[in-house]
DNA sequence: CGTATATTTCCATTATTATGGAAATATGAA
DNA sequence: TTCATATTTCCATAATAATGGAAATATACG
């Protein structure tokens, strides 16, 4: 990843809207959400929803495709790997203990009933 | 961590410059390095690094130790592993594979002759 | 076609942030 | 105390971003 592809990124997600929107989707997996149910769920009008929605879209951070008349966003996780790799990157100065990110919500979510795979 | 915790942090790190200077502390490990040493390196006028440097303190990603006259900051891993979980808290809705991080730089720096720990 | 629903674009207003020169402060050395 | 080095604060300028109402566009359905 390139560094003013991590800035836009970033900056994309530096905004208290934008993170919950990208967060839900996230959440969401694959599937992915439509617009108009996003607006509902965190009560933003729809300008505003679509103006962070493209700045999202711009940093390459989410997709999207239509159904029927919804627009559906989904996350893209490859970016967001990128992302999180290249804040990483060389870590720790040969201390690789310092760097272990706690990603049991994401094998067991309290979501769903049982583990996922 | 704190929705507002992780905006502050991410808009610490949008920013080229921030960036820049936080993953060199990142890659530093947990000596740090100071500021002169960061100015030089990234070719910073001082006024502009100690804005910088502040703006990164203030959202709890490098902290600041005063060796004689130097001032050594450091990367907060603790807060960096946080903003990281955050961001993929429940996701990916049952298909953990999606959020693999590629964590091997961290296990084994170029930078470095062989695998630490 | 006409109507309803979903989403986006336009735009004016308001607010926040980055930059770096000059000056101030802090520490250490002679 | 005087000087040198390291870092920060002050401040004016310039640039960028967020908000949401009104209007425009897209899709579907009868």
């Amino acid at each position: 990843m390139k560094h003013s592809q991590a800035v836009e990124s970033l900056a994309a997600l530096a905004q208290e809207t934008r993170l919950a929107i990208f967060r839900r989707l996230v959440r969401a997996g694959p599937e992915g959400e439509s617009a108009g149910s996003i607006a509902a769920a965190l009560d933003i009008p729809s300008p505003t929803l679509s103006f962070h929605l493209k700045a999202l879209e711009a940093a390459g951070l989410v997709d999207q495709r239509r159904e029927s008349r919804n627009v559906i966003y989904g996350a893209r996780y490859g970016r967001m790997r990128s992302l999180l790799a290249y804040l990483m990157k060389d870590c720790c100065a040969g201390h690789p203990e310092i760097c272990n990110i706690d990603m049991e919500s994401c094998r067991e979510s309290p979501a769903r009933t049982s583990a996922c795979g």
